[in-house]
DNA sequence: GTACAGATTGAG
DNA sequence: TCAATCTGTACT
């Protein structure tokens, strides 16, 4: 039923993944309700020769010690204090590059219409991520995956209902690569030239991006 | 121990 | 445009 996204997927170069996890389904289970949503936007974050990266020139702390992972694990950060910053980890164990997901679709009848999760921080927030996810296993993780598709969808739901599904609408998985726009990251400006790379990946014209450079 | 910046957000 | 808010990191 569940089609967990496998290792492979993600020990693969870090611009690749990037790119390909638009589109994916990023589903979060608590208890027994699920909240799902579709990757729109991510940033790409290469090793110790990226600047802007918290794993330039190869430190490591006990902060960015799980970016060392190998691919398809979590390495979570608070930002600013308050805000939450979800990555996952690509490339093989002690290679530190990740992917900051950046914004969700939420998927399901009533979040659908809102933007609870156009932005890394307020996407952990929706999602309620934590310090607690840092270093989880997205391949074998029974409280957050991966999916290539999201035929069934179970929402929220009354207790006296064992569950219902809403629709069995399918919702197309890859984003064509002309549906693809690519812009300089965000918020990294002190990074000088990597400042400039365009490792920011989102899906043109979707309403759910974060609310800066759209478009 | 103390200082300070930061992969953000929402209100004004 | 700006303040909220706090951990990690660098320094004394």
């Amino acid at each position: 039923m569940e089609k967990k996204i496998k290792r492979e997927f993600y020990v693969r170069p870090t611009l690749t993944v990037a790119q390909e996890l638009l589109g994916k389904y990023l589903v979060r289970k608590i208890g027994k309700k699920k909240l799902v949503g579709k990757i729109v936007e991510t940033e790409a974050y290469i090793g110790p020769e990226d600047r802007a990266s918290h794993a330039y020139d190869g430190k490591i702390t006990p902060r960015n010690k799980t970016e060392y992972l190998e691919g398809g694990h979590i390495y979570i950060y608070l930002c600013y204090g308050m805000y939450w910053q979800l990555n996952i980890t690509t490339e093989k164990a002690g290679k530190p590059e990740c992917v900051l997901v950046r914004a969700l679709e939420p998927i399901g009848e009533k979040e659908r219409k809102e933007r609870v999760a156009s932005g890394p921080g307020k996407l952990c927030r929706w999602l309620g991520l934590n310090k607690s996810f840092d270093g989880e296993d997205l391949v074998k993780s029974k409280r957050i995956w991966l999916e290539d598709s999201c035929g069934r969808i179970r929402v929220p739901r009354p207790k006296h209902i064992k569950f219902y599904v809403l629709g069995s609408e399918r919702y197309s998985c890859a984003i064509k690569n002309s549906q693809i726009v690519a812009t300089k990251r965000i918020g990294i400006d002190y990074a000088g030239t990597w400042a400039k790379k365009p490792w920011r990946f989102y899906v043109k014209e979707n309403p759910f991006v974060s609310r800066k450079l759209v478009d």
